[in-house]
Formats: C-alpha cells, structure tokens, sequence
DNA sequence: ATACCGATTAACT
DNA sequence: GTTAATCGGTATA
C-alpha cells in the first residue's frame, strides 16, 4: 500500500486504452491557489492520436491550442470546450505521438471544504465533480495549467493501492463525440460499476 | 475580419 | 427525456 506518486514510466507508455483503464481509482491531486485537494477517478476517455477521427490530433493535426498534445507522455493538456468548460487531460506515449486521456470523473477526497467552495455547494454529492467540466472547477484547474508536467506540484497523480475488480470497469462509446463518424462507436470510455461509486459517497 | 462550432452543464418538462 | 447558454479556437478570405 502506502501513496506512489506517477512517474514518466507509467505515461510514456504506448498503449493508450491500457493507460485508461488503469487510471479507474487512481487519485487526481492539484496544489492550486495554496488549497491541496483530489478526487478518486472513477471515469476516463482515451483518445488515440493520429488514427482516431474523435482526437484533437486526428490526421496529425497540429494548431497553437493541440501542440501539448505531442508532448512527451506525463503532460497535463486542459482546453477550453463551449466557450466555458476546462477539460483536463492526461499526455501519455512518447514526444510526437500524440496520446491522451481526458479524465471524466472523480469523487471528492481530500480538500472537501476547498472543494464545496469552489463549486458553490453545500455538501459533496455525485454532482460535484462527476463531469469533466466540473471536476476542474471542483480542483481549481484552468485552461493556464495546459502544459504543466504532471511531475510538478501543482498537478499530479497518485497510485493510492486501490485496486478493483477487472469486471467493475466498464467500457462503452466515448460521450459527445458523434462527428467522428466509425471512431465514435469505440470503446474507449471507461468507468467505475455506479453501485461501487456510491459506496464512495456514502463513506 | 468574419463565420462556424464544440471531448458540456444546468435547468428545465 | 429536451434545450439554452456561451466564447475561444480554427478555418476561410
């Protein structure tokens, strides 16, 4: 047991969907504002590089905004997405091949108080930082930390010894990715069985 | 300079 | 289940 921040070893691997599927339970820590707070992961999305029509990189692309995306593996790429949400993604694979892992979802752990404030509520609920958009406000993470290595203190990731069970991770299609035509249908989306993830909220 | 659109969310019915 | 909100990024000229 005991907490192993990630290191370069674990991003700069080549398989992408593997990467995904091992982030399920891992922790998503930030140090922004002078506030320490993390979530546990318990949904994530990969996106495959040039071969993958739902990618920002698809065909090689490369534009002021997707350039962090071609970074070595261990980078932290957030964009803006309807002029309002900061996606929080995770670079994986070498420099030049352009992998990434857009994290979906998180339960609160540690900073709640910081956390609530953020998100303007009460008390922590599955609202709180269950989407992609809103576990970045719920973490303090904007479109400023694109680019940071998750070697840094400001942004990074924990394997805290969790380990679930192989058939609690679900994979379906990605979410909201329709124009990317037979890519769309992939499963490359992966997530915590719903009735575990309460179990979270109820501790 | 201008036009289009999205790796979403919250608030509805 | 539906839909308005919202604006930076990107392409086109």
């Amino acid at each position: 047991m005991g907490i192993k921040k990630l290191e370069s070893d674990f991003y700069l691997r080549t398989n992408v969907l593997q990467i995904t599927s091992e982030l399920i339970g891992k922790f998503l820590v930030t140090n922004i504002d002078g506030q320490l707070t993390s979530g546990m992961i318990i949904e994530a999305e990969a996106y495959n590089g040039v071969i993958d029509k739902a990618s920002h990189a698809y065909g090689g692309k490369r534009t002021k905004r997707n350039e962090i995306i071609y970074a070595d593996g261990g980078t932290s790429y957030v964009y803006l997405c309807y002029g309002i949400h900061h996606l929080f993604n995770v670079v994986t694979n070498k420099k030049d091949t352009p992998h990434a892992i857009l994290i979906r979802g998180v339960v609160p752990v540690d900073g709640i108080d910081a956390i609530l404030e953020r998100r303007m509520q009460d008390t922590v609920s599955k609202k709180t930082a269950s989407g992609p958009g809103t576990l970045s406000v719920a973490l303090g993470i904007n479109t400023s930390h694109s680019g940071l290595s998750l070697d840094d203190n400001q942004i990074w990731l924990e394997d805290r010894g969790i380990v679930f069970k192989k058939k609690d991770i679900l994979t379906s299609p990605r979410i909201g990715v329709d124009y990317a035509g037979e890519d769309a249908k992939l499963p490359y989306r992966f997530r915590l069985n719903e009735d575990i993830i309460k179990d979270f909220y109820k501790k």
